[in-house]
DNA sequence: GCCAATTATGTTAGCGCTGTCATGTTGCTC
DNA sequence: GAGCAACATGACAGCGCTAACATAATTGGC
């Protein structure tokens, strides 16, 4: 009871008229002689087709050199394969390490990550999260756990699952993956007054914007206390990390302060400029000066005396987000947090 | 003439009945009492609105917490408002240092960039151009010039438009932007031997992965040659390019070859490297060897002894790509290349 | 007070795909 | 050969939005 020669008039009439948009699935369809359904379900691989039907839809779609929609795909299924990533910095190396831990779990799974980049500027990341979850992705990632009431509301109430990454200090909306910077920088303090030092300097960069390494800090000068010390003095570098800053603002930290016996660093750049300074100032890390970072890069590993450091996780981190958020489409009744740790690396430093 | 009550009934009957998908226009057009197409244009700012309907519309927008879907409205325009962008690595912090590049030329402007990661990997950037593609990006932005047939034919027939960026030795499809690599190898080679160098040695990472490595090398050789030389010794990483295998490589090459008067690195990662193996073996850079790098990195200018080495322009090179490319939404008759430079940064090592 | 211009809003018809349900076709059992 | 799975394919409606073309309301000139 099919009808074979009608309804063609419209429709491909008008296609072959425009002929701007480029080729749909409508033309893959019509020069393989089956409907657009089929070519569909052979394109999704989805449902039964015949052997001899699927090469000649390929056939065509190679033929004519069709790739899909995927802005009419996700509409008409309401399913975009698509994550939101927020991360507050790109030429800070670490977030490109996370960025490549989500990479690595989206791999073959069809999902895509949309990036966005908050410049550590909350506001700003709330002008990201209302453009990525305009895309309707089906999970967002986004670095930190401190976001605007606006924000928070449009993550809360956008139903996709959320992972909160890189800290765990507070509680999450859905799901929290990283590890506590109030306990790193605590286990930094117990590990250097172990060590038998006493007199601790700081040397920092700015954490109105980068406040896991005031959580750092903060735990740094809990172990002190409770050890009955104090940072002897501190410098505070103003603006972002960086080897340069770490080794001039060691250096002016050390001409008004010789006494100290240690100085931890906000994080490994800063520190590995502080190795730098003494490296020029013939100051022997661990013998005249005990030096220690956070982070655990390469660079700092690398150097002619390793940095003692504590490395945390980035590729595990961005990689787990993305594993917990696969495995289950809805948010879980309680918010789950996930430590994916640290671990000392003695170094030659401290 | 207008009917208030009819025409509710299925619309919404519907939509009250779903209930999962979200808010759409409908919703914040039924509470505002206007159609969808005034809402719609008062969240572009297109066309005339009355203040007071505006001010009714965003209310309405507000109050439900309505966020866009630009799946939908990307289908309905046939325009995206979004640029693919694809990089060899993300853990290369050049390539981050391009994206931020990108990102600064795309604030403000509404389009968002999706990123793909191909891992240096010519057929995983063949699917990422067709992934990429199947989301009718306005503008493609790909890191060097060589890709699979399949990769060019898709990017060609795409229509959008393309800007291969990173390197200009070789004709693009549409814009290249970047520098020569092979001129910047071959001005390495000039700069060296008017500083009186003669012996040369050559640390490198693996170059058929970093094929603008390897023109960076040949144009040394080539100026080498030109001046009655060649290298007389050559190490290669068997991987990508770190400060570690730096290292290394140049303590295995220097084991081998004592009279080498200067080293040529790949890049700033593994001359670091270099600089750190001669720190620790009491090596001093310049008086007892020269060490030449490439691409300028701050971490090589906060080195004890900074860096000779030459400077790429990365960021510029992002951000001039997508300023070219959104000026003009078609290609020019004739391949475009732009030449964002470098500069030799003197450095203390050679 | 009428007309044309201007401003404000609405109606209709898709954009290109997929979910759902229906319809045909085998191949097999008994 | 009737009955029934299992496989193969198709028709149709609709995802949520916007372009293009109305239509209405308002203004102002004379």
């Amino acid at each position: 009871m099919k009808s074979d020669q009608p309804k063609l008039t419209s429709s491909v009439g008008k296609r072959l008229a425009q002929r701007r948009q480029g080729v749909t699935l409508a033309d893959v369809a019509r020069i393989a002689k089956v409907s657009e359904i089929t070519v569909s379900r052979v394109l999704r691989r989805q449902g039964a087709i015949a052997e001899s039907t699927r090469e000649r839809v390929l056939d065509a779609v190679q033929h004519v050199g069709y790739v899909p929609n995927r802005l009419a795909g996700g509409l008409a299924s309401s399913g975009s394969k698509l994550v939101g990533v927020i991360v507050p910095s790109l030429t800070n190396i670490v977030f490109p390490e996370v960025l490549d831990g989500i990479r690595s779990a989206l791999a073959d799974t069809g999902f895509q990550a949309v990036i966005g980049v908050s410049d550590y500027d909350l506001n700003t990341e709330e002008e990201l999260v209302a453009s990525l979850l305009a895309w309707r992705p089906e999970a967002m990632v986004i670095a930190g756990v401190e976001h605007t009431p606006v924000a928070r509301a449009m993550l809360e109430g956008s139903g996709v699952r959320i992972a909160e990454i890189m800290e765990i200090d507070s509680q999450p909306i859905d799901l929290a993956v990283g590890h506590s910077h109030r306990q790193a920088g605590y286990d930094t303090g117990r590990y250097l007054i172990d060590k038998g030092y006493r007199r601790f300097g700081y040397v920092g960069h700015d954490w109105t914007a980068d406040r896991r390494a005031q959580l750092r800090h903060d735990g740094l000068v809990m172990a002190l206390a409770e050890a009955g010390l104090e940072l002897i003095d501190r410098s505070l570098h103003d603006g972002p990390s960086s080897t340069a800053s770490g080794r001039s603002v060691l250096a002016a930290l050390l001409s008004r302060q010789s006494a100290l016996d240690v100085v931890v660093f906000s994080n490994d750049d800063m520190a590995t400029g502080g190795v730098f300074h003494c490296l020029s100032a013939g100051i022997v890390p661990k013998v005249d000066l005990g030096l220690f970072g956070f982070n655990g890069l390469d660079i700092g590993q690398a150097l002619p005396t390793p940095l003692s450091t504590l490395r945390s996780n980035r590729f595990l981190t961005g990689r787990t987000a993305i594993e917990m958020l696969l495995r289950q489409r809805d948010r879980p009744m309680q918010p789950e947090i996930i430590d994916t740790g640290y671990q000392i690396l003695p170094g030659a430093t401290a």
